[in-house]
DNA sequence: GCGGTTTCGATGACATGTCAACAACTGGGT
DNA sequence: ACCCAGTTGTTGACATGTCATCGAAACCGC
């Protein structure tokens, strides 16, 4: 590492695209979203994966998994969620620590009616933008990194990352 | 918008890439970077915009229209930058109103020592995870969302966007 | 030069996210 | 049966970001 390796012209553009892009991205649904469906983005992922399961309801810490988030996070803003009436907590069965998340009515309710507005907003400001060849490569490496940091470690380097587990062993 | 265009498999597998890469990404940059070099992210921003500057100096509101940020976020951040010694504030000769950001010594050092090492895992994590074409896709598609979203309005949609100016009549 | 309007940056109240500590519980070894 | 290390989810303190508001200064038409 004593003489760094700079980006050259290429990537640099790519890099700084990315993260320009990421930025206004994020502003521009959030906003579209708050505005037309009242729902901060974390609201909607978390009703957005709740809704794509089997039972509508999921243990907090399988939640937490998916969305790379913490426990704490998730308990937090589930307690927030809950004030509004978009989710209930209710007791695990099977291991009486836990909480399993269940989507009320309201909360369905709610993701059905912001869900094609958010999808055309992800389509006006970013899908519909790029050629299927772009789309292709963008899903390609983005899964490429993705598989990278999530690799079970001693890969390149010692480092391990995601906030609690969803780690090798899930 | 009453039949909603849901995104097919392949953009399905590009957006939920995208997101998942970005929010890994960022944990893992974070981390080295606090680790390392004791900055956090937005510290990093903040240093790297004054030090490309000629006089690793700015207005504040210029910096703040280069990252994309409000100026109120702009202005608690550097109270705490301040209070750590990386950055001062100087009032600003031509405009009563206005404050100018410079990089202290020891902002210029922080920077200049992180640097190598957060360079390093952008290509470690990032950039060296691609093909040449791939940089060239991502540098090319990124650009064309970010203008698309930075476009003068009335593009295909009323919307505006960014948090203050950094409008058509910049 | 003077009022009205806009811009600049700071501030306080509040929303959200992180981190460390904690109690309740599980599961395995003995 | 019992202990104990590990896991689960919650909590409070704190860091960070957002939003509305403000006073000061600049701008602008007159």
């Amino acid at each position: 590492m004593d003489a760094p390796r700079w980006l050259d012209e290429r990537e640099e553009r790519a890099w700084r695209g990315y993260r320009r892009m990421r930025r206004l991205l994020d502003l521009e649904l959030a906003r579209e979203l708050v505005q037309d469906a009242g729902l901060s983005e974390p609201d909607y992922d978390v009703l957005s994966d709740l809704s794509e399961t089997p039972d509508q309801r999921l243990r907090l810490s399988e939640l937490a998994d998916r969305m790379l988030w913490s426990r704490s996070r998730l308990s937090h803003h589930l307690t927030r969620m809950q004030q509004r009436g978009l989710v209930t907590r209710e007791e695990c069965a099977s291991d009486g620590r836990g909480s399993v998340v269940a989507l009320t009515p309201a909360g369905r309710q709610a993701i059905e009616a912001a869900a094609p507005g958010h999808v055309a907003a992800v389509r006006r400001h970013l899908v519909d933008l790029l050629t299927p060849e772009e789309v292709e490569a963008l899903g390609a490496l983005t899964h490429r990194v993705v598989e990278h940091l999530t690799a079970p470690a001693g890969d390149d380097q010692g480092r391990r990352v995601a906030p609690t587990s969803a780690g090798p062993e899930a």
